[in-house]
DNA sequence: CCGCTGATAATCT
DNA sequence: GATTATCAGCGGA
């Protein structure tokens, strides 16, 4: 697989902009990845973000280079993965999501066997299908273990409010491939037609995102 | 398909 | 001492 990786400018923008962009770049770490289908984007603004309240020790990799991966411990048991990104120090975006494309055998040998669609559908599920861990906290994407490339093609986009937040929930920093089988959780009004569900404000669906029966 | 609950421990107040 | 950028398992429709 020739590989063109992205360049480390490309997360030198607001971290809305990169997830939505992000959408549909592969994600690999020691040759076992997929397609990134959902991300959420955070920043130093924002009171869901670790960065809110400024540097500690455990978001240090939010304020230092962009480019880089900030992996947290999650409830104490899960390991989640962002990329470091933005015009201001403090911005990430969390890697929610992952077609699986590349080393299946091996996400399975790590998640238990288990149906593809559940493979990295989770920020914590994904990790431990990559095998990322605590040490991968601020190592630099643009090397191994990690291999990043954009897009091949521009997919339909769906957004929405970010997921098990209580602080800026309205925030609609949720980004997903719209046709994904391989999402977290469904996009809201992508699903229940029939539900009193709106797209909240400030939310929009893609074109080709909005048909399901 | 959808929603609820318990587990579990680092992090911060 | 409270909160948490989650997950698996279970029960109901």
């Amino acid at each position: 697989m020739a590989s063109t990786r992205l360049p480390r400018s490309y997360l030198q923008r607001p971290a809305e902009i990169v997830a939505r962009e992000l959408i549909g770049a592969s994600l690999l770490v020691d040759g076992v990845g997929g397609l990134i289908v959902e991300i959420e984007a955070y920043d130093r603004t924002d009171p869901a973000s670790h960065s809110f309240r400024g540097p500690t020790p455990r978001n240090a990799a939010m304020f230092g280079p962009v480019g880089h991966a900030y992996v947290y411990r999650s409830y104490g048991v899960h390991w989640c993965l962002n990329f470091v990104c933005g015009v201001e120090p403090g911005g990430a975006v969390l890697i929610r999501a992952l077609e699986p494309r590349w080393g299946l055998e091996i996400m399975r040998e790590r998640r238990g066997l288990e149906a593809e669609t559940l493979l990295c559908a989770g920020p914590g599920r994904l990790t431990q299908a990559l095998g990322i861990t605590g040490e991968h906290n601020s190592l630099a994407l643009h090397a191994a273990p990690f291999e990043l490339r954009p897009a091949s093609e521009s997919p339909p986009v769906i957004v929405g409010p970010r997921i098990g937040i209580t602080r800026g929930a309205e925030t609609p920093w949720r980004f997903g491939w719209a046709e994904s089988r391989y999402l977290s959780r469904p996009f809201r009004w992508e699903t229940s037609a029939h539900k009193k569900s709106e797209p909240p404000e400030g939310a929009s669906v893609h074109p080709l995102a909005a048909r399901q029966a």
